[in-house]
DNA sequence: CTGAAAGCGCTTACAG
DNA sequence: CTGAAAGCGCTTACAG
C-alpha cells in the first residue's frame, strides 16, 4: 500500500469523505469526538495531503501582484524580464502573476496602482520601493485584507509585511569596501561614492557599511562625501567629473546606485580606466561589457531571476500556511569577477 | 472561461476524451485525420496539459538515485543533506530520492551499487565521481535503458551523461588565481597549491586556471607544484609544512582541495595567519570559521542546496521532456569574503 | 481505430 | 453534525 489518502482516513476512523476533509481543513461543524477521532486516524496512519490534488479540486489560482518602479533602468529591466520569467515557470503551480510599474514617487499614481491591486483581488503582493509613510499604510491596508505582502530588493522594515525578499545592504556595502581596500594595492587614496539618492535607505546602509570597512581596516582611503546621480547617468557623468577635478588623488570610485554608464563614460574619456579601482552593483549589459573589459573590477550583485522567484515561492507559501525551505530563500550578495561572469542569463541583453 | 481542458478539446474536435489523450501523448493506433484534428482544436483553443493533474491521474512517481562518494569530508557531509533536503521538498511532486553512499574506487562496490540502482528501478541517477572507463561503461549502460542521468560537482564530459550540474572548474581557478593576485599586497611571493589528488579532473582544472591568470596578471607571484593531500587533512598538515620548510617567501596557499584544517593548522602553529593569502574551496563549518577568524581570506563555493535542487529538477524535466529555466540551473562560482559570509545555511553544521 | 466509464486524491454543494 | 454524489483535469483498462 502506497501513502495513505482520505480513503484510508475515512475508513480508519469511521467517517465520511466529506467530514475527514472538514476536519483536514479545520472548518467548524464536528463534533469534538469526530475531530479526534480523524486526528488520531490521520496520526495513525501517517496521512499528508496532496497540496496538489486538493488545488485541483478546488480549482485554487494564486493572484498576485507585483509592484515595481516605473524607473528605466537596466537593473530594473532585467528584473522586469525577471518576473515574466518566473511568472510563466510558476503557472503550472496556478499562480497568475500581474506587474505594474508605477511612478512610487507620486501619491495619487501609487493609490491608483494600490486600489488597482485591491480590486483584482490579488492575494499576494510584492513590492519594490523606499520606505514612506504613505507605503506602510498601503502594506497596512493589505496586511488588513488578509492580503500576503513581501518587500523585494528593498525592505519595509517599519511596516506589517510578511518577508523581505532581497540583501543586506549594509553587508554589501561592506562586502564593497572590502574589495575596494583589497583591490587598492596603489596605496593611499581618494574614493568617489555615487548613489542614486541619500533618499533611499539601501544606498545609506550601502554607504554606512563601506566606510565602516574603510575605517576600520583600510584607513590609507579616504571615502569622499557622497555624489547623487538620481538614477541618471548624465547627471552622475557630471558629478563624477567635477568630483575628479576638485580632488587630487582619487583612486577608486565606488558606484552603489544605477548611473554606472556615467561613471564609466568619464573614466575611459580620461584615460583612467586601467589605474581606477572600480566597484559597482548589479549586472546589467553594461556592467557585464565594463567587466569584460577590465574597466569596472567588481561587480556585487543580487540575482533578479532568484528575487523573483524566491518572491512568488514564499508568497505561496503564505497562502498555503507552509514554510519556505529558509537556505533556498536566502538572497545572496553575489561577488561578480570577469573570471566568474555567467556566461549568459542575468543580466544579459537577450537569451 | 477559464484555460481549455481535454474535455474542450474533445468538443472542438468532436472525438471523445480517450482520443485526445491518445494524440496528447502521442500514441499509436489514431487515424491520421483524426489527429490532425484534434491537434487543430489544441492549437486553435490554446490549450496547455495540466502536468500535475496527468500525474495524479497515472499516479507517476520519480524514482531517482544519488550516488556520492563514502568519502567523510565536511563538504561531502553537507552535500548529503542538502539532498535529503530536497528530497523532501520534492516529495510533493512525487520524487522519491535514495542516495547510496559508495567506495568510488571500488570496482566492485560500484557495480553493485549501480545494481542496486538498477534493480529498484530508478529513471533518474545522479553521480558524483571521477571519470573512468567504467563509470562511463555504466552510464552508458543506464541510457541504453532510458534512465537520465546527470553528473554533480564533477563533470563526465566523454560519457552520455544528459547534463551537469555544477561549476566550471576551470573558471573557479581563474576566479582563485585573480582573487589570490589581487589580495596578495605584498608583492613577490610563492604560492602554495593543494589539492586532493591530481586524478581528479576538477582539481587538473582548478589548477590549470589558477597557473593561467598567475602567468598572465601576476607574474610576480608564482606557484609552486601542486601537493596532494588526499582528502584527509593530517597529510595535508604534513605536506604543507614541508612545502613551507623547503621554500623561502611563500606567502600564500591555494587550497583547491578538501583538507583545508590541516592547511589552517599549519599556518596557525606557526603563527603566518595573518600574512598569509588563503584562498579556499567549499563552504564547510571550518571554512566559515576560518573566514569568521581571518585566516582564510575568501571561499570559492558552490552551493550544494542548490546543486540538489537543480539536480532533481534537470532529471524530473528529462523525465517529463520539457526545458528548464537555464538561468535558474547555472551553478554559479561563489565568492565569499567574511563580509558577504551567509548567517546560516550553506555550509553551516546545524540549522 | 474509437468511445463510455471509472478512477487518481481531494473538495464542494446539497440533503438530511 | 454528517454523508452520498458529483466534479477538478487528466488517464486507463475495457469493449466494440
Amino acid at each position: 500500500m502506497g501513502k495513505p489518502t482520505v480513503h484510508d482516513i475515512a475508513r480508519e476512523a469511521g467517517v465520511s469523505l466529506a467530514t475527514v476533509d472538514r476536519v483536514l481543513n479545520g472548518r467548524a461543524g464536528v463534533r469534538e469526538a469526530t475531530v479526534r477521532r480523524v486526528q488520531e486516524a490521520v496520526g495513525r496512519l501517517g496521512y499528508v495531503r496532496d497540496l496538489s490534488a486538493a488545488n485541483l479540486a478546488r480549482q485554487r489560482r494564486y493572484r498576485f501582484a507585483f509592484l515595481l518602479p516605473d524607473t528605466p533602468s537596466q537593473f530594473l529591466h532585467g528584473l522586469h524580464r525577471a518576473v515574466d520569467e518566473a511568472a510563466l515557470a510558476f503557472s503550472a503551480d496556478r499562480l497568475e502573476v500581474e506587474t505594474t510599474h508605477v511612478a512610487i514617487g507620486d501619491p495619487v499614481a501609487l493609490q491608483q496602482a494600490f486600489r488597482r491591486i485591491e480590486a483584482r483581488g490579488a492575494e499576494g503582493v510584492a513590492i519594490m520601493a523606499n520606505e514612506t509613510p504613505m507605503m506602510r499604510d498601503m502594506i497596512a491596508r493589505l496586511k488588513a485584507k488578509g492580503v500576503a505582502v513581501v518587500a523585494i530588493i528593498t525592505d519595509q522594515p517599519q511596516s506589517e509585511r510578511d518577508h523581505f525578499v532581497g540583501i543586506d545592504n549594509l553587508a554589501a556595502g561592506r562586502t564593497a569596501g572590502v574589495l575596494m581596500g583589497r583591490f587598492s594595492a596603489a596605496g593611499p587614496g581618494k574614493i568617489i561614492v555615487v548613489v542614486n539618492t541619500m533618499q533611499a535607505r539601501d544606498m545609506v546602509d550601502r554607504r554606512m557599511g563601506f566606510d565602516e570597512v574603510l575605517a576600520e581596516r583600510f584607513p590609507q582611503l579616504v571615502a569622499l562625501p557622497t555624489v547623487e546621480g538620481w538614477d541618471n547617468h548624465e547627471i552622475v557623468a557630471r558629478v563624477t567629473a567635477q568630483c575628479l577635478d576638485s580632488h587630487q588623488g582619487v583612486t577608486g570610485i565606488y558606484c552603489a546606485g544605477a548611473g554606472l554608464r556615467g561613471v564609466t563614460e568619464v573614466v575611459r574619456n580620461r584615460g583612467l580606466g586601467e589605474r581606477m579601482v572600480i566597484v559597482s552593483h548589479d549586472l546589467t549589459p553594461h556592467s557585464r561589457a565594463m567587466l569584460r573589459t577590465g574597466v569596472v573590477d567588481v561587480v556585487i550583485n543580487q540575482n533578479a531571476g532568484h528575487i523573483a522567484r524566491s518572491a512568488m515561492r514564499v508568497l505561496k507559501a503564505h497562502c498555503d500556511g507552509v514554510e519556505v525551505i529558509a537556505s533556498q530563500e536566502r538572497i545572496r550578495i553575489e561577488i561578480v569577477l570577469k573570471e566568474n561572469l555567467p556566461q549568459d542569463g542575468e543580466g544579459e541583453e537577450k537569451r
